[in-house]
DNA sequence: ACACTGATTAACT
DNA sequence: GTTAATCAGTGTG
């Protein structure tokens, strides 16, 4: 059985928590069977002290998961399309949370594809939206406690080794000096592989 | 390979 | 009324 993470991995801050989180398995459960993906892509945000955050000016209805507990699922809408999937990280009241914008689809990739509607499978979770859409999560995972188990969501320790780099965060129009953006450069899941300047591979 | 755009909704100001 | 931590499709080179 492999190590789920606890309440303590996730009360770092969130710059420490994201590349913490590169390499850790990411397991929800659908009916009976589970889902996973190697997380390979992760962005930190902050709180107050965050233009770029969604906490910046304070709790609000949408947000308020984000003020609570570290460990804790924040799920919010966007563009009127999409769902993105956070863990909130730091000290309760802080604020911070971890974007988690790519996995590596490793098990029930069939189940994946169909919510995705078959595209290939490089495709299926290689950026937040499409990750949410491959893995059924909406609104009703906002607020999970990921440090249980028996909870739909959660991460484990598989003790997957990766190599971490960073950049500036994706589609943000503030605070665009921060290099909060973590990902595996091996990886072929990473989203907007193509605008990245990676050494040349395969 | 790159730039641009429309889709569609909740929550914010 | 405006905005948004996105995506898929289109057109161009």
């Amino acid at each position: 059985m492999h190590k789920i993470l606890e309440r303590k991995d996730y009360e770092k801050s969130s710059d420490l928590v994201a590349p913490f989180l590169i390499g850790k398995v990411l397991v929800k459960s659908l009916g009976k069977r589970k889902l996973k993906g190697v997380i390979v892509e992760t962005e930190a945000y902050g709180g107050q002290n965050d233009p770029a955050s969604h906490a910046f000016k304070g709790k609000t209805k949408r947000n308020e998961v984000m003020f609570g507990k570290a460990g804790y699922a924040y799920v919010y809408f966007t563009y009127g399309f999409h769902h993105c999937l956070n863990v909130v990280t730091g000290k309760e009241g802080k604020a911070e949370a971890v974007l988690i914008r790519a996995l590596e689809p490793i098990e029930r990739i069939d189940r994946m594809a169909r919510s995705r509607g078959d595209v290939s499978k490089g495709n299926l979770t290689n950026g937040p939206g499409k990750i949410c859409q491959a893995f059924a999560i909406n609104s009703r995972q906002n607020g999970l406690d990921l440090t249980k188990r028996s909870s739909e969501l959660y991460i484990e320790d598989w003790g997957i080794s990766k190599s971490v780099q960073t950049s500036a965060r994706i589609g943000i129009t503030r605070a665009v000096e921060k290099k909060w953006r973590f990902f595996d450069p091996s990886s072929e899941f990473v989203s907007h592989r193509s605008k990245l300047n990676l050494p040349q591979e395969k």
